[in-house]
RNA sequence: GGCCCGUUCGUCUAAUGGUUAGGACUCAUGGUUUUCAUCCAUGCAAUAGGAGUUCGAUCCUCCUACGGGCUACCA
């Protein structure tokens, strides 16, 4: 079997939503299994829409989920002599013709069908012209758009998600390859670029299902080789809607942002609308590679779950090592652990790494080693330093403060006369101690917390909260 | 309206012409844990509806309903 070619095709008219790197995914999973390559096209024909800052946001965010493309990007505006070179070859050699029905006649027409609820069907008025007759009317002066003459026959393929689809060239109206302006539609565009790149595996999103007989039509109009197709079910969200900006979040770097890692992003996002043919749910990219495989996707389209995400994302980072998070941290935050010492970083991250869900629960809890100063939250000191809590810290101040050692079974010793003083559990001295300590109410093991912190800076807090 | 596609717990999904319809997330309860989280255990929860084929249909066929896509001189 040849190496495939897949591309991924964006139109730069917004970020790279959630939908968008599901489909680049598959593309680029598709391509690292088989060896082969992935391509990407920017569909910036539509220049309305479409602005060149988008593209940098598009390539950044395939460049941060590790989607690196081979060879260099095709930019669609760059094929437009070739468009037009291939539509004026249609029209001499008959495969598509001049058609110089107005918009607005047409329109007239279409209403008029709807209104007698008859199904429309553009008139091949035009369709026999022969070159001299169209000739004449252009002379006139008359403006024109191409359309393909499409055969009548059956159009059929096999799709490698949807199996077998077919379709009736009746049910398809001889569409418009060229505007009166002269510029190319999609459905011809796509499969110039897609049979001109060597694209052998069109991989996209099924909103493109219904479409492709019609490129299909192309292809065989210009005797080129098909490729094969593989549609991908849509992403809806939480309301079953095609997941679009009116949703949440949809743009890929708003989960970068969040703190979610590219491997958990491109696991998750795996995850919907295919399975493993396994109970595995936890993938690294290798692993994912090798398992792909078309026949476990799904025809159905698939809700976007943040609440699942978060769990791959947990999972993705206790398994993580240290090492790795850190990079990760540093380059989502430069500010993040800026001018610690690399062992000591080591220690906050191993210490906090298992119980965060996001590198932004890491950076949260890890805040707390590196910055001097703590932000306590109002209502909590209001409702966690109570007059007995304040007992605690005081007397585990003067308890610290006259300590030589800072051990382990130091700090136990100490919290254990505590107990026996105030006649209360660990539990309930913990509390204060850790809000005064870090201003959270949550966090790694005491212990270990203050001795990572450090003798200095515990006391120092201790008698900040005291202030309050 | 026409054409195409789809429909298993709330969500992601597995399964076979014969199973107590399985797993995961969420949620609830209990346990572990000095807190929170993790982790462990238990529990709640699904084959859209109707016909047909069959000894037997979640699975095959048809119809209905619902959802999505396409039907543009958008991509």
């Amino acid at each position: 079997m040849n190496k495939p070619i897949v591309r991924f095709a964006p139109s730069p008219t917004g970020y790279l939503h959630i939908g968008g790197a599901r489909t680049a995914l598959f593309n680029w999973l598709y391509a690292k299994k088989n060896g082969g390559k992935f391509l990407l096209r920017i569909e910036d024909t539509d220049l309305e829409r479409s602005k060149s800052e988008y593209i940098d946001q598009i390539t950044d965010a395939l460049s941060w989920l590790g989607f690196d493309w081979d060879d260099n990007i095709v930019l669609q505006s760059n094929n437009k002599s070739r468009h037009q070179e291939v539509i004026n070859q249609m029209i001499q050699s008959g495969t598509a013709y001049r058609c110089f029905l107005s918009k607005e006649e047409l329109d007239a027409l279409r209403t008029d069908s709807e209104k007698k609820k008859e199904l429309f069907r553009v008139p091949k008025t035009y369709r026999d012209y022969s070159l001299e007759q169209q000739q004449v009317l252009i002379d006139q002066g008359k403006s024109s758009t191409v359309r393909l003459k499409i055969p009548d026959g059956i159009t059929e393929f096999t799709d490698l998600v949807y199996g077998n689809i077919k379709v009736n060239n009746k049910e398809l109206d001889d569409f418009i390859i060229a505007r009166s302006d002269g510029s190319p539609t999609y459905n011809f565009v796509v499969a110039i670029d897609d049979s001109d790149m060597n694209i052998s595996h069109v991989i996209r999103g099924d909103d493109h299902l219904a479409n492709t007989p019609k490129q299909i039509l192309v292809y065989n109009a210009l005797g080129l080789t098909l490729p094969t197709f593989a549609h991908m079910p849509m992403i809806l969200g939480s309301d079953k809607k095609r997941l679009s900006k009116r949703h949440a979040a949809t743009n890929v770097q708003e989960y970068r942002e969040k703190g979610f890692t590219a491997t958990a992003m491109i696991n998750y996002l795996s995850l919907l609308g295919w399975n493993p043919d396994s109970d595995q749910e936890i993938f690294n990219v290798a692993d994912l590679i090798s398992a792909f495989n078309f026949n476990q996707v799904q025809k159905k389209p698939a809700t976007f779950d943040e609440k699942k995400l978060l769990w791959v994302s947990g999972q993705q980072m206790a398994t993580m090592n240290t090492k790795v998070a850190i990079s990760e941290l540093e380059s989502l935050s430069d500010k993040w652990g800026l001018n610690q010492d690399l062992k000591y970083k080591n220690n906050v991250v191993d210490l906090i790494k298992d119980r965060s869900k996001t590198l932004n629960d890491l950076i949260e809890i890890s805040d707390v080693f590196f910055q001097d100063d703590i932000i306590y939250d109002k209502d909590m000191s209001l409702k966690i330093l109570d007059e007995s809590s304040v007992q605690i810290l005081t007397d585990l101040y003067e308890a610290l403060k006259i300590e030589e050692g800072w051990k382990k079974d130091i700090l136990e010793s100490i919290f254990d006369n505590l107990m026996t003083q105030h006649e209360l559990g660990l539990g309930k001295l913990i509390k204060p101690v850790r809000f005064a300590l870090t201003g959270l109410g949550y966090g790694p093991g005491i212990f270990d917390m203050m001795l990572l912190l450090g003798k200095d800076r515990c006391l120092l807090r201790l008698s900040g909260a005291l202030k309050l």
